[in-house]
DNA sequence: GCCGTTTTCGGCCCGACTGTTTTCAGTCG
């Protein structure tokens, strides 16, 4: 059983659990949920090399909840689940996606209705058997009804990509309005999570009404949800619920908090502020009647003894802890990129010349870029030969005198093929100031595979970067199957650094590998990939989130160095060779460790 | 069922909204 799995199965027991209005329970099995999905390595090697102990590692385990893991890695099914399932046989996961529906109700309609599936309660509404149901009513159906059409419509999660600019649109437009004293975008959006779920919104206002109104009103909304004095639920024309709340100036800092999440990282504030003796509520931490903080989310950190944690690290991974003892990292920052090292012309499927593309970014304050249309294999984009690539070498050079104010590199995105070997012949490589590799095709090869292609093609040593490791699409393809410890021990060993790519259909790498590349020291770019002049702006709005949230400083991510220093870290042409200085510094400490030794 | 710098027992996050019933359960975030 892969780690979904048995995360679904825990997840499903939890909800069972809670239909049976067992306490406690159903929170435990979702911890521990949740934490199998977190795992950076498969739960059944984990059983096999350490055996049910091993599972007590696993935070939110015990022993309880360690005996259904491994009978769900070891008979890929469990007791107490089969039970559930055939006391009560009805698809309570996905019943309980419906909004408004809860397993209490799953039951009800399953004893009352004999409803097992989303089919069933929607040929059950459409007779109108609902409304006669206790605790039902034709409100009730109506809204389920609703609720069956936006699931069917977009079952699950948002890639951020899509909805990121219409939810800075909203929170101008909420911060212009006439009587909002302070507005502010919360929920996972503001933790720059790659998928998001829905837009949560906060306004401190002296007219709830009218902003209420203002809200509702908007041109975007399809439907309101609901409408009440604090909060407001709509649906909006492409398909994303946004709510609205209007709360009290001195608790500001608190809703924003508590609304920014996640709930993981909420929980675990709030048993700080317990075992402090103090209560944290979206009003604000209290001790008694009494306000200690809340006015700033600032003020609320510092009340808990915590340093500012920034919201794309409040995931409950750690930084609750770090901050504590003061040692967060010192998050890179947007304004600390000096270069972007994937950007794509006319000469292939870019829609810019190289010199749009240079003064476009010039524009943005960067100091250089480098060209890197496609290669040879990627006909479809018309993918550059060695002549080609020779002939658009020299036209780079050429305009790089030309403009001011702007270095332009000459570059290349090789196609690593099927057996990781490159499409362009190695004397042209060499003459390249940046070789990105990247994988554009056979993305279902096994594991080992894959990671053999990604390791062979890193040990050219011509190749200076991979270009999106995993090729993964948000919400269509699936990331190739790699071994990632081995895919980084030979970035390490071959000096080959990894790329974020910021276009928000791949933030490839994830934020979790780059919190592991992080830890490992496997060096890092941030680029646009951009294929036409806005694009170059996809490292501030997207990839800059990506290594934030993968705890990355200026000091893992090599396009904050200043050029020279840039080229010297890359693997050959100007960098391969350590400077003299360097070498003599090597030498000594070589000498040193050997006296030592001797 | 999990967990421990007050605890190996006794806690476990907290409040709003809806629909329904008329004082509250269920759901959500």
């Amino acid at each position: 059983m892969t780690n979904a799995e048995v995360s679904r199965s825990l997840r499903e027991l939890a909800l069972y659990l809670e239909m049976d209005g067992v306490p406690f329970k159903p929170q435990a099995y979702e911890r521990a949920a949740y934490a199998i999905a977190s795992l950076d390595r498969p739960v059944s090697t984990l059983y096999e090399e350490g055996g049910a102990t091993a599972m007590l590692g696993i935070p939110g385990v015990g022993k309880g909840i360690a005996n259904r893991i491994v009978e769900l890695v070891r008979e890929g099914k469990c007791k107490d689940l089969e039970r559930y399932r055939s006391d009560v046989p009805v698809d309570i996961a996905s019943l309980t996606e419906l909004e408004g529906l809860g397993p209490k109700r799953v039951m009800t309609l399953w004893k009352k209705l004999g409803i097992r599936s989303i089919g069933d309660l929607e040929r059950a509404i459409e007779q109108g058997r609902l409304r006669h149901l206790p605790g039902f009513g034709s409100g009730t159906e109506s809204n389920l009804r609703e609720s069956i059409r936006a699931w069917r419509q977009h079952a699950g999660r948002w890639p951020i990509g899509e909805v990121l600019r219409l939810a800075r649109v909203l929170e101008q437009r909420l911060r212009g309005a006439a009587s909002v004293e302070s507005a502010s975008v919360a929920g996972s959006l503001r933790r720059l999570s790659t998928t998001v779920g829905d837009l949560d919104y906060l306004v401190v206002t002296s007219k709830p009404r009218s902003v209420m109104e203002l809200f509702a009103g908007m041109p975007e909304v399809e439907r309101v949800y609901a409408k009440g004095s604090t909060k407001t639920m709509v649906r909006l024309e492409q398909g994303i619920d946004a709510d609205l709340r209007v709360v009290p100036k001195e608790s500001f800092g608190a809703a924003l908090q508590y609304f920014t999440g996640s709930k993981a990282h909420n929980v675990a504030l709030r048993r700080i502020a317990i075992s402090k003796g103090l209560k944290l509520s979206e009003y604000g931490l209290f001790r008694g009647d009494k306000s200690v903080g809340g006015r700033t989310e600032e003020e609320l950190y510092r009340a808990l003894g915590l340093e500012f944690i920034p919201p794309e690290l409040r995931e409950d991974e750690g930084e609750i802890e770090a901050a504590s003892e003061k040692r967060l990292p010192r998050l890179i920052e947007p304004a600390l990129l000096r270069g972007d090292l994937q950007v794509h012309t006319k000469w292939t499927d870019g829609r810019g010349s190289i010199e749009d593309m240079a003064l476009a970014a010039r524009e943005l304050g960067l100091e250089y870029i480098a060209i890197t249309d496609h290669t040879r294999d990627l006909a479809m984009t018309g993918g550059l030969d060695e002549e080609r690539l020779l002939k658009q070498m020299d036209l780079i050079r050429e305009t790089d005198k030309n403009i001011k104010g702007i270095r332009l590199l000459s570059g290349a995105e090789v196609n690593i093929r099927r057996d990781g070997t490159l499409d362009i012949e190695d004397e042209v490589l060499a003459r390249l100031d940046v070789v990105g590799a990247a994988v554009h095709s056979h993305f279902s090869l096994s594991r080992e595979e894959s990671t053999r292609r990604l390791v062979r093609a890193m040990e050219n040593p011509h190749v200076d970067i991979i270009f999106h490791p995993s090729a993964r699409r948000l919400g269509g393809r699936q990331p190739i199957d790699i071994d990632l410890d081995a895919v980084f021990d030979a970035a390490l060993r071959t000096g080959t650094v990894m790329e974020i790519d910021a276009q928000p259909e791949r933030l490839d790498l994830d934020p979790r590998h780059v919190r592991e590349a992080v830890r490992r020291g496997v060096m890092m770019v941030i680029s646009s990939d951009a294929h036409d002049a806005r694009e170059l702006r996809f490292t501030e709005e997207y990839g800059i989130g990506v290594a934030r949230r993968g705890w990355a400083e200026a000091g893992h991510i090599l396009n904050t160095l200043p050029l020279h220093k840039l080229l010297e870290r890359l693997k050959d042409g100007r960098g391969a060779r350590p400077s003299p200085d360097r070498r003599r510094k090597k030498r000594r400490r070589r000498q040193d460790r050997e006296r030592r030794e001797a």
